[in-house]
DNA sequence: GAATTTTTTGACGAACTGTCAAAAATGGAA
DNA sequence: TTCCATTTTTGACAGTTCGTCAAAAAATTC
């Protein structure tokens, strides 16, 4: 249990080496680039140890969701941690989530592919564990930014309306522009020239009629992006 | 072009069979139950005339989701027909949207398939054009509503917005939120106990910090969904 | 160093997709 | 009706890929 043997070690870096294959596999040629015959031969063993480590492809999937889900977790936990008030760390947050999504746009594939039943159906209870436990470590963090804002007064929650409720909206809103953004090729023909600012506009104005303060309109919220870049995101 | 000989409404008529067939398949089974064999078989042909109708698994998917996106625009249209002021009228196309997704929770599945990108890389530009169009008609009649609140005064859209912003807000949250019904398991757990009551909310809260009036806190809108129900949804 | 347990291997069966040359059906024209 | 060109259908076939499993190899224990 304490002691990892060299062997186990060997085993426990074999892991990491097939996600690294497959996550390039699949960046490079999608879904279907993905091919157990093929990791196994880069990671010069055979199919039937790849298999040791993952009951099916689609598990493989789910550990690189996994992945990606970890790594915004981290992002969102510093982004909560922002110094300004309740709003500013919230506003950081889905700052953070846009930067994520244009920076990584791959990373956001693997979430979307999780969401995809023929994948989920096929994944071990384990994994899926694994799933809900990093949803709940960013629902925490940011249901956590909603209850302070409480706390310091800076946000009265209507009767009946939860902090993971309000949570729930700026997620939907999100992920439904990032889903569609992501998707579909004529935006434009369509008559939304830059979703991406629309988004932000949104977002700001579902706080403003939760009357989040400082409102949007008392306080310039475009400002404090920059500090965001620098303190958060670690940007020039 | 004009004289339809009975050998090409033979072959119209197979094309809408294979739809059957293939729809019941995934509906029953997901997606890994549609099999072009079994589809063969079921419409008492051979492989070789399934593949003469569509090209590729994928197409059948995408006609699949075009029937749905159709199905919606009709529903759509209906709701922008309401009978009432402005905001009556789109809050009864987001009320048939949240009907639309729970009574046949299938053709969510359908539209979601769209996205996958391994599904869309692969077909042809043709199927994509019905796609294209079927948004452009969703997105027409919902811009549509907005413009006449404009054209009212029941709305004034900030300088540098849209209607199709709004409705990409609108589009963004609603998706959004179904996606993660459709998918998160454990959302209860998570803290939002009534996911679909909580979509409603942020949808008015949207629409009230556009100041499209009247407000909710001025008009009872749950007042009207038995009247939507009636009037356009054709429910008891 | 022998015995036991764990891990690896790769040939194999099964399922499925998409192709194509040959066969059959169709629709005029003579 | 018969012939012929065109369209449509057929199903055997090649090609992929997944996942399995008995046997071999390696590691561990005694």
């Amino acid at each position: 249990m304490s002691t990892p043997t060299p062997k186990q070690l060997q085993i426990q870096n074999r892991e990491l080496k097939i996600l690294e294959i497959a996550r390039e596999h699949v960046v490079s040629e999608g879904y279907h680039g993905l091919n157990m015959d093929r990791i196994a031969e880069e990671i010069k063993s055979s199919k039937g140890t790849v298999y040791n480590h993952f009951g099916c492809k689609e598990e493989i999937i789910i550990a690189l969701a996994v992945q990606t889900m970890e790594k915004r977790a981290v992002l969102f936990q510093d982004a909560a941690q922002f110094k300004g008030g309740s709003r500013q760390r919230i506003l950081a947050v889905g700052h953070a989530n846009s930067y994520f999504f244009q920076k990584f746009p791959d990373h956001f594939r693997f979430e979307q592919m999780l969401r995809i039943d023929s994948i989920w159906e096929k994944t071990s209870a384990k994994r899926r564990m694994l799933v809900k436990s990093c949803e709940m470590k960013c629902m925490a963090v940011v249901a956590g930014v909603v209850r302070d804002a409480i706390a310091t007064e800076d946000l009265v929650l209507p009767e009946g309306t939860s902090p993971e409720d309000l949570v729930f909206g700026l997620w939907s809103i999100s992920l439904g522009a990032q889903t569609i953004m992501a998707s579909s090729e004529s935006l434009t023909d369509l008559g939304v020239k830059n979703p991406a600012l629309a988004l932000r506009f949104h977002i700001q104005k579902i706080l403003d009629s939760f009357h989040w303060t400082p409102l949007s309109t008392e306080f310039d919220y475009d400002s404090i992006e920059d500090r965001i870049d620098r303190e958060v995101l670690n940007l020039s």
